[in-house]
DNA sequence: GATAAAGAATCTACCAATAGATAGACAAAT
DNA sequence: ATTTGTCTATCTATTGGTAGATTCTTTATC
């Protein structure tokens, strides 16, 4: 993976998470990486291979600096408190949604490709939700059930959080959800 | 509102819901709708004012959809789980995701008169959840902290669902919360 | 070490399709 | 006679995508 290519990742992800998957354009990318469309076209023959390609390395980045739910546990740390953060540091840091999340309210439009990719990426994270549970919930409970509300509440808190523009909205919508997992 | 007009709001606000703002053009709505696009120009002057007018009119329907949270309470209903199921029917009569969620996460591309509407459906949906929350749960809870987790819960759900294409995730994620608020 | 071949990466220039928007003609209804 | 609504025709800008020339880098050979 070149530098090039690298930023042409980067550059989609920012435009896709600010506006979409019909938000951005070849030329858009190009200017901001400093080439011509047609040098994007040379690293992503298509939309469509370019949108594979940054979704599936959003996953991946994504899930891999959550790091593991047993270690967290063991370390000390809450998991669910620790994914929540996470949600928390994306809004902050980064200006738009979730990738994933902007792309998903999209699925109608977009290439089944696509749509496979965040289908993965919410496995993925459903996983990894389930999994934290296990570390902190009793056995009684439905692990599933508690990652996929989990899953949305954060999705759903993002999602208000981008046209609110205040943090204060996504502190209110998890603050029952951490007062309930900081009990165990 | 002419019929014209009402069949354009219609159609915009279905393909909104599809594909976002930048998935509709003025000739899409004009073929479905069986008129030339300049005949759409003459009834809503620009994209802007036809988002507008879509959104504005979506927050008005759907909040006198929902009925008086007291009033609700009064005749048996759980004004809570009659929310929930609002959220969920418009999941499988529609096709797309919530109008204004959709909407939200493309904030950032978004001219400034939409985003307005935006905030203004989200400020009543947390209204009438709060009403809702003082209707069947104790004064010492936080109601505005209740709204908010409900709200993002569902939009969240909602997305999920939208690219799962699958009513069970939605429901798998309100479960616990349906279970909550059916003690109260 | 100089040089030539091969590969990788970029460029200019273009294509057909579509975007939002406008001007002005036309017909129907009031 | 004027308003209302629709039409054809057109404009400029942008879209995803392609062809082919050009430059830069690497590698093998003398």
């Amino acid at each position: 993976m070149s530098d090039t290519e690298n930023f042409i990742l980067n550059t989609t992800e920012d435009m896709i998470r600010c506006g979409g998957y019909n938000g951005f354009s070849f030329r858009n990318i190009a200017d901001a990486v400093g080439i011509k469309s047609s040098s994007v076209h040379y690293h992503f023959e298509t939309k469509e291979k370019l949108g594979v390609a940054t979704a599936k390395r959003y996953t991946k980045n994504f899930i891999a600096s959550l790091g593991d739910p047993a270690e967290l546990k063991a370390s000390g740390t809450n998991p669910v408190v620790h994914y929540i953060s996470a949600f928390r540091n994306a809004i902050l840091s980064d200006k738009g949604m979730c990738l994933c999340g902007i792309l998903s309210t999209e699925t109608n439009i977009l290439p089944e490709t696509i749509v496979a990719e965040l289908n993965n990426f919410f496995d993925k994270n459903v996983e990894w939700l389930e999994q934290a549970y296990q570390q902190i919930s009793s056995a009684e409970d439905d692990h599933t059930q508690q990652a996929l509300q989990t899953l949305s509440l954060l999705e759903g808190a993002m999602l208000i959080c981008t046209s609110k523009k205040d943090i204060k909205f996504f502190d209110l919508s998890t603050q029952l959800i951490l007062e309930n997992v900081n009990k165990s």
